[in-house]
DNA sequence: CTGATATCAGGTGAACTGAAATCA
DNA sequence: CTGATTTCAGTTAACCTGATATCA
């Protein structure tokens, strides 16, 4: 890995407005987490209205793009054991929101898909899930967009790939 | 601010292993969720062994960049309510990991600052949270870290400012 | 027998809301 | 009086560990 010596100085004007000027510690880590952590409080004010959490609504978007999957695999998908998201799976079950039933491959898997009622409730919270990504990238053409996810999928892959120090 | 374009294709393989090429849907949300997942898991498997959370951490970090602030001002920073993160500060103090003292310009405010020991103890964690950085992005030029921290940047501020549908 | 899945039981830490007191 | 900060009290949602049963 060469490293171009063009500019040492990652960023002659990082202290911005002198909120989060460190040019020393996690800086990245700490972008994550603070992007994270804004997106988190307006999601879970957008959906507390309505009764479901973040959590939810994102298993719920999981199984809407792959539908049938386990509550254990769910758990795997959102690093949580697969005790909390089964609880959590019956709690979708028992709101109406998804659709449970035997692999018949497998007994003891349990399928799960997004009802009729979760999916209208997925719908109405589309727009405004759209808005906050919007609104998240309005500094952002598209080029910069694109960048930026396929920067993201990198950092997931090296996390979870050979992260090994 | 210049924005290096000359990144190559945005995604030469988006498909990274059939888990989550989602060309649809709250994509760079899911993104983002799912790094930042990745790297509470990691980060909180780091500092357990020292029964330290990662929000502490996260405190501490910053109250070595900016001594001196109230845990109001840290709760507004860490988008957590002041009653949360006063418990949370009070908690660093009774482990002699923070230190406060009455701001002499308002009685009412409480001045913090990381103590010797937290020092100490930030300094012991530092080399593990920038493997873990280094980790993530492995995948990543320099110049792609650079636009990373830039387009992370501008995503916190369009969801902090005016991000007013 | 081993591994994965689902479920039940119990427990914990972290976050919230609400209310009260202090101070600029 | 208004607003900000701190602190106390009660509560809840989320997540954990441990144990059990089923099934490939």
């Amino acid at each position: 890995m060469s490293l171009p010596e063009s500019c040492e100085t990652p960023d002659p004007n990082a202290s911005l407005r002198g909120e989060d000027s460190d040019h020393l510690g996690p800086t990245l880590l700490y972008a994550i987490k603070q992007v994270e952590l804004a997106v988190r409080a307006r999601l879970d004010a957008l959906l507390k209205p309505m009764g479901i959490t973040a959590l939810q609504y994102t298993a719920l978007t999981v199984l809407r793009r792959r539908d049938g999957l386990s509550s254990a695999e769910l758990a795997r998908n959102s690093f949580v054991t697969a005790q909390t998201m089964g609880e959590m799976v019956i709690a979708l079950e028992n709101r109406g929101l998804v659709i449970r039933r035997p692999d018949p491959r497998n007994k003891r898997r349990m399928l799960t898909s997004v009802s009729a009622a979760g999916l209208v409730l997925l719908a109405e919270y589309d727009g405004g899930v759209a808005e906050l990504e919007d609104a998240m990238v309005s500094g952002l053409n598209w080029k910069q967009r694109a960048a930026l996810r396929s920067y993201l999928n990198s950092c997931r892959s090296g996390l979870s790939d050979s992260a090994a120090h």
